[in-house]
DNA sequence: GTCTATAGCTGGATAGAC
DNA sequence: GTCTATCCAGCTATAGAC
């Protein structure tokens, strides 16, 4: 694998500036003139904007995959303190990545190929939210639900997860520690309703 | 009040033209074409496209206050099918200004004034959630909760409502009729767990 | 791999006639 | 209120030298 120190270094500078100002404001010349590049450069390693955006994907993609081998290997049964602690580190996770989600519903509407990749990320990690739910039904920490119950919910507790930033940013308190720490109490409140 | 025939004709079009292709990918020429306008008139009419965005807010204001009034007034005391109805007309309401939902984020980050007047409509909406949690726990159809509780709760529906259609459309479901019913069935498990 | 220079286009916004 | 004409800025993307 070759090694591209260019490459990655306008990678990491763009995603900088895209979650300072979004992918919109933020141009090829802005993104080639904060990584001391210059545009002619900038369009020898990507084909466009949209490449750069793919490229960032890519760091999500392996940083995401890393992070959840993690937790799919570790603590099977599931209890609600747990499920608190990887709801903090998903937060951390979109903090470092903040414009994809606050974009996203745009980003995937314009770019059908990224749209399907985020599909499969999507449709993983649901499957391991799902998994982790039955195996925390199992051992009893939770009431028994029928598959499509555990369906719903392990959606819920993705979509809170998911969007919390947003709802942050979108309610008028930045991304605060005191907002992360209410995310956790929300969520917390949600898994009670099922608790034994 | 004057009747300002072209203004609104330009908003509507403008709105359309905004849930089909996002903010971004439209230009104020497009939209004067599109209205059957000339572009100096349509700056006649609006400062800039931000002003446009501002615009169609105040549409969603009017609409929105006027649902919200038939709400409020109607059922105090909460069952969990009207809690469903409400979902239900939100999702509608969202569809028709389905851009300003899935920009929202990216739209007040760019437009303090934006923020502010979001932010205002923000607490008053969760306000009146809160109003309905409250009777529906007097009246009650629901377990007794702590203030705080009554708090994260009235916010959890909110986000699960604000935030579906976004949902839908990350997840590589359209907005179609089943994904609403999947919404309200979520939102009956949620409230499921809380029921006396 | 990296640069400079630039073509080609589009969009925002205004001036001034009607 | 509405139009036409137009200016200017900024961006994408490429060509060609090094």
């Amino acid at each position: 694998m070759p090694k591209q120190k260019t490459r990655d270094k306008i990678l990491l500078i763009a995603l900088d500036l895209f979650n300072q100002s979004g992918t919109a404001a933020v141009s090829t010349n802005h993104i080639a003139a904060a990584s001391g590049v210059s545009p002619g450069n900038l369009y020898y390693h990507f084909r466009n904007k949209d490449d750069i955006v793919r490229g960032i994907f890519d760091l999500m993609e392996a940083a995401s995959r890393e992070g959840f081998a993690a937790i799919a290997d570790g603590a099977q049964p599931l209890r609600a303190d747990v499920f608190e602690e990887t709801f903090r580190f998903i937060c951390q996770f979109n903090r470092r990545f903040s414009f994809f989600k606050r974009e996203l519903p745009s980003l995937i509407a314009g770019d059908p190929q990224l749209k399907e990749r985020f599909k499969i990320v999507h449709q993983e990690t649901l499957g391991l939210i799902c998994r982790l739910v039955d195996a925390t039904i199992d051992a009893g920490f939770l009431k028994p639900l029928s598959g499509r119950e555990r369906q719903l919910l392990a959606e819920m507790c993705w979509m809170l997860t998911l969007f919390w930033p947003n709802y942050l940013e979108v309610s008028g308190e930045g991304d605060s520690e005191e907002g992360i720490e209410r995310g956790t109490k929300m969520l917390r409140l949600l898994l009670r309703g099922f608790q034994v």
